[in-house]
DNA sequence: CGGTTACTTGATGCGTGTCAATGTTAGTGG
DNA sequence: CCACTAACATTGACACGCATCAAGTAACCG
């Protein structure tokens, strides 16, 4: 009951702080069905290549998506907080091109695709603000790419933590110059495209330059403007404003 | 006239040839209103920052997605053949946070968001295979980025030569084992994020492998098979099958 | 208490960037 | 038709960032 009604309240609330949605539209939402599910750490919630028929809201936890090369080497595509529907791709791709992982701990909402097609169906407010969560995604693997394209070492390290940094929290998980991130260093260089030794490296120089110390899962901001300016870090990709209503 | 037709052409093609529509549908896509332009190369078409109040579909010519830095390195985004419209997630996104530029002289045909935001409100269908095209282009965004991170130079050239070529093929601007892209080495490096000169001996090399030929912006495949080996290309992340009706 | 996982540090080498010089091609005007 | 130019492409020399290998430390846990 517990985790039930944490989950709704983490899309209603969502949904409704987006924008201004009808009483209807409201009501509709609350009507979804779906089931929670705690899973455990390091488990695979979906697979490259299934085709899944449900979505999964996380309701508490931290998720990436990431992708295998033959070699074993490992690309992490993005990460995803509480209220986030990593998977909503799969509603109109039916082929999975890329995995989902718990990297903490997870509990998630699993919500039938049917359910879902019939919402957003029906009820094109709701469809607006799901189709401009899936456009927020997509903005967020530009940064990415640039980054990973253009960006030394040092810098998309530093990026990430403050892209993270705002991510938690807009979701109010995140403390004036702190926040909890569970993740270890070759997760840290799986996500920015360098080796988990250079990540170890790369961490000591900007706790020496006086930016941002990560240690015992908990990210500390030492020198936020510091650390903005050596990444070029601009928060606009991240659409954090409510739009218009 | 010639080109109104051609605009218009593109668009419904594309949404039927995607889904079945019923007529209704069809007729609410015949009747969007836009403007056709005629645009030459190197131009801006939209720029980062800016707050567009119509879409821009291509009609013919190649047309580019990027972001620049600071230090003025350029990363490219993607790239976009006729038929797509790059900056769809305009619609729901006000503020650009890249820019968008012609590559070779471009004609375009540019809708308002006005007319498009009342046609996917009103048309759940056509919303549903538009939201899909801005999927499939996270989803191309998902494979760079693991190019970018995981990758090496030669890999990720070849990878972006045989994207292309399956994406030109799609559209049928491609021959079996040749097809046209006007593109300079710059603009090769600036995609997969190599310098301009390192593309030019990743592409010797190439050539002297005796896999690709890369010249006067026509790209020719000597052995596809070893093309694809190299850089791990897989098609599936295109999602070209067309979706169950 | 032994084994596992995460992290740290140093040594070495490869891949790619950068700089500089040269070659090639297409376009332009006399 | 040729001289001139500008843009693009090629090649070599050198430097540097990061990968990789190897060894060692620290924390955790059954």
């Amino acid at each position: 009951m517990e985790s039930s009604i944490a989950a709704h309240e983490r899309l209603v609330t969502k949904l409704e702080s987006d924008s201004r949605l009808s009483d209807e539209d409201r009501e509709a939402v609350r009507q979804l069905p779906f089931t929670v599910k705690d899973l455990p750490r390091g488990v695979d919630i979906v697979r490259d290549g299934d085709r899944p028929a449900e979505c999964c809201l996380v309701v508490s936890g931290l998720v990436c998506r990431y992708k295998l090369l033959l070699g074993g080497k490992r690309q992490i595509l993005s990460f995803h907080l509480a209220g986030e529907i990593p998977d909503l791709q799969s509603l109109f791709l039916k082929r999975m091109d890329h995995s989902l992982a718990a990297i903490t701990p997870v509990r998630a909402a699993f919500i039938p695709h049917a359910a879902l097609r019939a919402l957003v169906g029906s009820r094109p407010s709701v469809a607006a603000i799901l189709w401009r969560e899936t456009l927020i995604d997509a903005a967020i693997f530009r940064e990415w790419i640039v980054g990973l394209g253009r960006r030394t070492a040092m810098q998309r390290v530093a990026h990430l933590l403050c892209e993270l940094a705002v991510r938690f929290r807009a979701v109010g998980l995140a403390g004036d110059h702190h926040y909890t991130l569970p993740v270890t260093q070759s997760e840290l260089g799986d996500a920015v495209g360098i080796s988990n030794i250079h990540v170890s490296r790369v961490l000591r120089d900007l706790r020496d330059a006086g930016l941002v110390l990560v240690s015992g899962g908990t990210v500390t901001t030492l020198n936020w403007d510091g650390l903005v300016e050596l990444s070029e870090f601009d928060p606009d990709y991240l659409h954090l404003t409510r739009p218009e209503p």
